[in-house]
DNA sequence: GCCAACGTTGGC
DNA sequence: GCCAACGTTGGC
């Protein structure tokens, strides 16, 4: 069993939102490395902790788990979606998704600012400055680090 | 709203 | 294959 961060904007797809929906599948991701991991990587029951991102106080803030392992994204081969990319044939889709399931909101957020206070974190890439990426690995040491501040 | 960091695109 | 231009992310 592995261990992920995935983000969010709270303002579009929140922990609240995937609360009341329990299962999302979580498309539109556009980038290659976090395409890989999804498809190659995340397993039926892989943690996921939920980050929201691009917010007044950016952070982790609830645990998901990975309902499903990738499978293609389908919204590429929409004209009418937002996330369309014309360069993605269904016969060999280009983007893969996953579905993430409600697991439980956190205590409290543990704001990214707290989490680089951490000097068991400071390798974690979260916290490095210009890091783009919206799906993470996490350790499982980090996991349990971060646990524990709740 | 600003801007640094980074990924992607496309001309050459 | 290089690299400038451009678009996006995301903290602040």
């Amino acid at each position: 069993m592995q261990y992920w961060l995935m983000k969010s904007e709270p303002d579009v797809f929140g922990i609240d939102d995937l609360q009341k929906v329990n299962v999302e599948p979580w498309d539109g991701v556009r980038n290659y490395q976090a395409r890989n991991m999804m498809r190659d990587q995340m397993q039926v029951g892989d943690q996921v902790f939920f980050y929201h991102s691009n917010c007044e106080m950016p952070g982790i803030v609830g645990i998901a788990e990975i309902a499903r392992a990738g499978y293609p994204d389908d919204s590429a081969f929409n004209p009418e979606a937002k996330y369309f990319d014309p360069k993605s044939d269904p016969q060999n889709p280009r983007w893969y998704r996953v579905d993430v399931k409600f697991m439980r909101k956190l205590k409290r957020t543990i704001s990214l600012s707290e989490l680089r206070e951490q000097p068991s974190l400071t390798d974690m890439p979260l916290v490095r400055k210009g890091n783009r990426l919206s799906v993470l690995p996490v350790t499982g040491q980090e996991w349990s680090s971060i646990l524990a501040l709740e």
